[in-house]
DNA sequence: TATGAATGAGCCTTCATTCAT
DNA sequence: CATGAATGAAGGCTCATTCAT
């Protein structure tokens, strides 16, 4: 047989490490992290647990990929919505998105798990630069919705616009669960900058 | 000689179990949970390992009393504002004394612990019922403030307005910290309501 | 008041040391020495944990009272048969009782509790002299017994007789249970000597 | 590198497992369950602490394993007896075998040991099916023996001769000791069923 | 004599990590 | 690259015992 083509060996490579972290995010989520072992997360990625540490250093840089991940999957759609032209239609589709995405019952708590990890003092403590790294893109990118639809302070409203829908998020999956009123929520922000749509 | 009397053991058992929760509370909030061992905790409290036990079942259920005791912390000052006639005075009240409860850099890392605490799976599994009484209880003084003011929907307002200061503290306590435009903030939500003040 | 006397000290002392034992027993019986904690036996004798120990040196000289007290129990029963002028007659009331005893249900564990310390190694190495000096009175009753029988060899019929009883109840009380035929094997055993019986 | 074969891995599980199991049995048997800590079984077998719950679940579940294994040891030999032909050989056989194995110095501990574990409510709570399914091993087996040495009532034989062998390993055992007149004991046995020796 | 808070040694168990193969 | 047996530190927890009152 030909010896495989270095391709071949990145996609192998990749394959197992997406394996380990889906199979960690999955259980991280549910049992938490101090409750989830290696065993088990080798167990559910079916492979063995020596292995996992050629992919991560640590259990904890296996967190970390995680959380980094988790800020990935959201930025790769975020930019995508650049293109659209009517700034309103940006915002829309960002609120829309963020609350489509944690409506789901199977993510619900995996986003849960995520605002677990970067409300935890240790976590952070690592992670920092990097949290901070993405939160400000996002906050960017609000300004600069916020400049085109000719808001008076636009980087005062995107800090106003991040704490509410993270406030929202945060009472959803973690305090009131199912009886919270998210689709009312929801209206209430779109409606209150309706007046700044364009078509 | 004659035992201890029944005062005489209470004093000695109030004492002891204080200085636990006191100790365990800042180490919980500097090194989490896990990272906090009960030999440290008793040595902080300056106390022997095993007389933890006496006082609490668990190393978990310290944990819920921690929480509890900061949610009733919360409580007393919340509801000595009922006094207060005028809607917005209470509304004032609450939100000048949620910031500065907050600012206090000694404090910072202590609710920066109760947040994290409040979004664990793991911990709300116990403790869910009676973190949502108390959340109640808050949005009920709330609904109770907008119907004062003859707020248009006073429930979704609360909603609005808990959904806002949780967001805040969360962005300032874990993400952006001192950077974080904390009195823009506090300003941006009294303004908004200032239209309501009576005096 | 005057001052108690003498005796009613006594009586006191004799009263809490009786439910202590009592207490003890029941447990040790039910979840065994190691499974019993001092707390617990404080608790159903109802008196305090230090109490216990002006009584009691050690848990271990407690559980070696309570082995002592069975010995006794079965002692003076024993040593009353005497009177009986027939060998037979008090061979029966030996076997007959012995049977009896062990078959009340509330009895049974108190008495498998019994034979699992005699065949404890730790528990001999300590008790050892004691059971010897016990054990040997019963093979001497035994044996006065098959002497005024005049049985052929008495010493090697007590020791027969006495493996018998104890592998009968060991099995009936540890093994067998409800299903062990109790009442056929006693008649065996009394069928045997039914021979000596004089009137 | 390859990773080790099948073969391997087996043999080194299975010598690992033997090593704790000789070592517990031996420290168990000398020091009692509760008296012989894990750490002393590791040092003994010369294994890491840790290393013995890959092999059993628990402290007791390893009882449990030598429970098993005792049982095994005898039930083996046992069932080789079947071959002879005449009932007498047979019987002869176990009893000699029994005293046999009972005697040696170094297994004497070992077998009170096994007694001991029998006698003790909270393991027979666990273990009763097992030790039972192998004490109704043993009786068809001497009921078989009976029945072909055309005893009166095989089923009685086999209880008593069950009661009487284990009765003399108790006394034997725990509380006669070397004074145990074991040998005319074993005797008298056997010149009770003498008479059915065919050749 | 009586109480129960306090001690602290010691236990079982878990699990991230290493390493020989 | 892959395996899983082996390690050993560390942790939560129990409980017999002591002692100030």
């Amino acid at each position: 047989m030909a010896p495989r083509s270095e391709e071949q060996f990145l996609a192998l490579r990749t394959k197992s490490r997406d394996k380990i972290i889906e199979a960690a995010t999955e259980l991280f989520a549910r049992q938490g992290f101090h409750g989830t072992s290696i065993s088990a997360i080798a167990g559910a990625a079916e492979i063995s647990k020596g292995l996992m540490y050629n992919y991560f250093d640590s259990k904890e840089s296996l967190l970390d990929a995680i959380l980094l991940k988790g800020f990935e999957d959201i930025d790769g759609p975020m930019n995508q919505l650049q293109t659209l032209k009517d700034p309103f239609e940006r915002l829309y589709a960002i609120v829309e998105g963020t609350f489509a995405m944690v409506k789901n019952k199977q993510d619900r708590i995996h986003w849960q798990f995520m605002m677990s990890i970067m409300t935890q003092h240790e976590v952070m403590k690592r992670m920092h630069t990097v949290v901070a790294k993405y939160m400000k893109g996002y906050m960017a990118t609000f300004e600069s919705i916020f400049k085109d639809m000719a808001v008076a302070n636009p980087k005062m409203e995107s800090y106003r616009l991040a704490a509410m829908l993270d406030g929202i998020l945060l009472h959803y999956l973690s305090v009131f669960g199912k009886s919270y009123p998210l689709e009312e929520m929801k209206n209430e922000i779109l409606n209150q900058y309706e007046a700044y749509r364009k078509t």
